[in-house]
This record gives structure tokens, sequence and C-alpha cells, in this order.
DNA sequence: CGCATGACGATTTTT
DNA sequence: TCGTCATGCG
């Protein structure tokens, strides 16, 4: 396949072009929503492999979602045929890194990334170790705290004074030093420490970090508004000394902040990089003008960001319908009468709907207003396939078996289900693991050659080690997928499900079918652990057609559809009281930017609604319309 | 060890 | 009001 550089930039407008064209130096795309960024981004990289400036291992591209790497690479793999290595997420790129340098950081190769639950996990239990009441300071609170101490680069050494603004802060920084060095026995890292270490290991080996300088020839960014403190350095580090990196954003639909995300980053970017070049995408392909005129007013209220015209061709007499309602079953119900309507008229397919709530909890009333009329209906980003119990259970096994003192495994399942090692006994091992820095493993085998237990415990313990030891043995020889359908059977997980017979244990046994299936799609077990832990995505169902789609104004970011509800615009609810309480000003701007995101979803109609009353934790509460409606002009509305 | 009981709190969550 | 979680009893 022979790339063609007219096949590049054929469909680009004037400013798509010069961003794809513009390869040297450092350079910000402002790409207003839906402005063609993605296209952009692509033919960018496209471009550099055409004029031989780089070849497809020298170019680093990270984005946000797994989601989104997926897409650029399967677009990019429609005009050229290789795969870019390097084009992932800030973590999945930065966890190849570490796989790679594993051993200069004291980590092995196959080092275990924990999720959110483990890591409350292990807070509790470092909690418990240190008597510190958990009903006192919330352990996740905690994990927060931690987690963006992280986020700005900062070490349980290099906490300060400063940064310790209450007593929860205090106990979290004692707390950080023992967590870190748990991580350690484990051999494990979270999420932030995936950035970290790697800043860390740049810091500390220049002939590493200038190995990576020289190899990324060009450094490219999506959603540059959602980067932390940490990515920025990380970037920083890896872009120089050329410099040539080019950030795609838009400052407007930064809405992780509450999440670490720095908006400073994408302000500040001439600052940052000298001799940069800002290139605005103004020119609108989806939203019809009074959809763009109510989104570009509301944001105008901002003062924290990049001016942006937005522009577009497509004009069109329907207007922003705003619906005044009695309450929130009233709102419901005229959401659904709409799409019925709308369905019978022009679009058929259902999937063109999409409810954006500011909150989970509305859509339940809503969901019964769909069940009552017959619309079919989704809620995106509910659970997740390997976030449900089962099947985290029985990776649990797994991971234990491949590896021995991961501790958080340990005590998910060493009586799941139940082989009489009790509260008292799981704590007895653990105060041997601690005092003697071995992992609970160990101590069990330590504790019952010391006779310990009684004989009953200890016999369901023994039995217990020899079956993990037994599979850690078996993933050498058989093919892990069988190793895992052992696990699930000889764990007796299986019969247990099975002795409960009720409709929720059938599911369940469905689902580590489902699991075992997907197993066979991986090298190897480490491959698959490595990828579940990175990419768990919603579940096979969340592409279904021909359904309505309900989810959160977060969910829906990157997304678009014909026809969108935006109901519950009403003070105490949107903009949230919660953010605005915690973060002020700052807190408000980027409420506004979620409503910003949430008009600019919709292509031809656009229904904004809220309801004068509605039940909060079934208790009535009158309402008062978000501010956010004063701040769409009248002219683009329709009131009912 | 498992179940019942009561207290508590209840945005958003790309990795 | 509802679901989660720690605690205490049988």
């Amino acid at each position: 396949m022979q790339l063609e550089e007219e096949k590049i930039i054929v469909n680009l407008n004037d400013a798509q072009k010069e961003a794809v064209q513009h390869t040297e130096g450092p350079l910000l795309i402002l790409a207003g929503a839906g402005t063609g960024k993605t296209l952009v981004l692509i033919n960018r990289i496209l471009h550099i492999l055409q004029q031989n400036k780089a070849s497809n291992t020298q170019i680093l591209a990270t984005t946000f979602t797994n989601k989104a790497a997926r897409e650029m690479q399967e677009r990019i793999l429609t005009m050229y045929p290789y795969i870019l290595p390097w084009l992932g997420t800030f973590h999945s790129v930065a966890a190849k890194i570490l796989r790679i340098n594993a051993e200069l950081l004291g980590l092995s190769n196959n080092f275990s990334i924990l999720d959110a639950e483990d890591q409350v996990k292990l807070v509790k239990n470092i909690m418990s170790d240190l008597n510190i009441d958990s009903k006192q300071f919330n352990p996740k609170l905690i994990v927060g705290i931690i987690q963006k101490w992280k986020d700005i680069v900062l070490s349980p050494g290099e906490v300060l004074a400063s940064d310790i603004k209450s007593e929860i802060h205090s106990v979290a920084h004692r707390i950080y030093k023992r967590y870190q060095d748990k991580l350690n026995l484990m051999d494990a890292v979270d999420f932030g420490d995936l950035l970290l270490k790697n800043i860390n290991l740049f810091n500390n080996n220049s002939n590493v970090l200038e190995m990576y300088q020289d190899s990324f020839k060009y450094v490219m960014v999506d959603e540059y508004q959602d980067t932390n403190m940490a990515q920025y350095v990380w970037l920083r580090m890896l872009a120089q000394p050329r410099n040539n990196i080019c950030c795609v954003g838009d400052d407007d639909q930064s809405i992780y902040g509450w999440r670490g995300a720095e908006i400073g980053n994408i302000l500040k970017f001439e600052d940052d990089f000298k001799e940069s070049k800002i290139i605005k995408l103004e020119q609108n392909y989806r939203s019809t003008n009074h959809i763009l005129k109510a989104a570009s007013n509301l944001i105008a209220n901002n003062s924290m960001r990049h001016r942006k015209t937005l522009w577009t061709n497509l004009d069109s007499e329907t207007k922003v319908t705003i619906k005044s309602c009695y309450n929130d079953k009233e709102e419901a119900e005229f959401i659904a009468q709409a799409i019925k309507y709308g369905n019978k008229f022009s679009q058929k397919d259902m999937s063109n709907n999409a409810v954006l709530v500011r909150a989970l909890f509305q859509t339940r009333i809503i969901e019964e207003a769909f069940i009552n009329n017959f619309i079919p209906y989704r809620v995106v980003g509910s659970l997740k396939f390997y976030d449900r119990e089962e099947i985290k259970d029985i990776l649990a096994y797994t991971k234990l078996a491949v590896k021995q003192n991961d501790d958080l495994s340990f005590e998910r399942i060493v009586n799941k289900p139940a082989r009489s090692i009790g509260k008292t006994s799981i704590q007895k091992i653990r105060e041997i693991a601690n005092t003697s820095n071995i992992s609970m493993f160990s101590a069990s085998e330590y504790a019952i050659s010391r006779n310990i237990f009684s004989t009953k415990t200890a016999n369901a313990l023994v039995e217990f080690l020899n079956l993990i030891k037994r599979w850690h043995d078996e993933f050498k020889t058989t093919h892990h997928a069988d190793v895992v359908k052992k696990i699930i059977e000889e764990s007796n997980y299986k019969a247990n499900l099975i002795r409960n017979s009720n409709i929720e244990s059938s599911t369940k046994i469905e689902n580590l079918k489902e699991l075992t299936k997907a197993l066979e799609d991986f090298q190897s077990i480490v491959d698959f652990l490595e990828h579940i832990s990175l990419i768990n995505e919603n579940n096979a169902k969340a592409d279904s057609k021909d359904v309505v789609n309900l989810m959160t104004l977060h969910a829906a970011k990157g997304l678009e559809f014909n026809t969108v509800f935006l109901p519950g615009w009403e003070e105490e609810l949107f903009p949230h009281p919660k953010t605005v309480d915690e973060s002020g000003q700052k807190g408000l701007e980027e409420e506004r930017r979620l409503a910003y995101v949430g008009i600019t979803r919709a292509k031809r109609k656009l229904y904004i609604s809220y309801a004068m009353s509605r039940r909060i934790y079934n208790q009535w509460s009158s309402c008062v319309p978000s501010r956010f409606l004063k701040e769409i002009p009248q002219e683009c509305c329709s009131v009912i």
C-alpha cells in the first residue's frame, strides 16, 4: 500500500490542512466540539509517515481511552498497513515502558496493576494494621488523596506541610508510605504509579530517557485538556529535545478536573513550550446553527478559556426545545413521548436518541417511563464485565496462582468459597506477613509449620496452598484457558454456585464460561492479566443496536446523536452543588463545560428540560431552573 | 463462620 | 428510601 499525500489532505479544510502539515516544533490544535479532531490527528500521523519523517515505531501517540486508541489504529490501518506500537493510552504506553525496564525499578517484568477496589482494600488493611478507625476516616477518601498526590508527582517523602490541609490528609500521609512499601512487596503498582515510576525511571537513568527521546521523533497527544500534572511531566520529558509535540484538545470540554485533570496544561501551552504554534479548528460539522449558538453563548460565560468562535454551514429552522415540567415523572414521560413521536415520523433507529443526565440516579425514573412506553433502551457505563464479583474472584485465584505474593488476591479468595479459614486466621497470617515482611502466602506456610491454627483450619490451608502451587505449575505446561477452567472447578467455586442454585448464580456460571472463552484470545495468562487490568471495557452488550442511549454527561464525551435530551437542568442538581462547594468558581466553570459537552452532542435536535419538583432519596424537593438556562440566548430556543 | 441488625450516606469515574 | 458495611450474636 502506497500512501499518497493527496489522499491524506483531500477532504480537509484549510485549518485542518495546516494542522496536518505543520509537523516541526510544539503545536497546539484547539479543536472545538465536532470540528474533525480525530480526522486531523490520524491524517497528521499518516502525513508524517508518508513524508518519511518517522517510521511507525518512532511515533508516540497517546489517548485517554482504549476505545479512542483502537479507533485511531483501525483507521490508520485502512491507509497504512502497519501497527503503531506506541499508540495507546497513557497508562498502557507507560506500562509497556515499565515492563521493559522493570528491573531498574525493582519490579519484575510481570508486575501486577491494582484496580480501584484493590486500592481501597489495601488502604483498609493498612488502616487496620495502624489501628486507624475506618469509620472516622473513609478509606476511599484516603485513596483519593494519595491518588491526587500521585497526579501531581508527589512521592511520600515529597509531601509537604502545605499539602496537609486537614487531619485526613495527615492520616493519608501516614498511610501513603506504607502503601508504597506494600505495593513493592507485592510487586504491584497502581494506575498513578505507572506514570510516576516512568518519571522516576527517566530521572534516575538518563541513558534510558535519551534512548526513548531519540526514538520518539514525534509525540502526539489526544484530549490534552484532560492530562494531569504527571502526564504533562512525562510527555515533556519524552518530547525533548526536539519538542515535536502536538497536543490536540478543547479546553471547553475539560470535565475531569475532579479526577486530577489539569486544565492549566492546555491554557498555558504557549508558556510551557517555547516557539509553539496554535491552530484553532472552528468549523463545526456536527450540529445545526441553533444548537451551536446555544453552546457558544453558554460557554462564553467561562473566564478560563481560549477564545474560539465555532461556526457551521448546517442551517436549520428547528430550535432548541426548552421544556418546563411539574415534576420528574412528567419530565420522563415527556422524553418518552418525544422519542416515540420522533421514531414514528423521522428516525427509525432508536440509537439516534440519547438522554444525558448529570447523575446516574436520574436514569431510574426515565427507565420507568421507557418501560411503560415500550421503548428499548440501555444504560451505558453500568457494571463492567471484569468488575463482576465472580469474575474478580476467579481472577484472584488466577493471579495468586501466577504470583504467590499477590496478597490482595490471597485475602480475597483464601476463604471463598468458605473453607474454614476465618477472619481471625487471616488476621494472624497478616500479622506474620507484616512483621516478617513476607507475603501472606509465605506467612501461611510459616504459620502452618509453627502449628498456630486449629487442625481443621491448618488442613484447609494446606490444601488451599497446594492447589495454588499446583495451578502455578500447570500454567507452565498446560494451556492457560484450561488451567483457569480447572481453577473454577477445583476451587469448588462452581460447585458452590450450583449449590446456591438461583437465577443469580446461574448468570454467574454463564459469566465464568464467558471468561474462559475470552482467555482463548490471548497468548499467555500474563498477557491476559495485563489486558484486563488496563482495558476493562463495558460489557459486550454495549453495542446493541436500535436502543435509546441513557448515560451520564461524562460518559457522552466524544459521542454524537441526532437527538439529545438533557433533563434535570435545575439548581441543586446541575450545576451540582457539591462541585461548586468543593471548588467554587472553578467548579462552576467545570459544570458549565459539562453543559457545553451535553449540548454539543446533538446533531439535529436538542431538548433541555427541568422539573419544578423532584423526588430525591424519596423526598420531594422543589427546584429552581438551572442558571445555565439563562445563558442560552432566547432566539435559538422554543419554550414549552 | 454465617446471618441478622442498625448506622450511615447517597456526583461524575476515560485509566 | 435504598444499598453498603461493620458489628455482634447464635
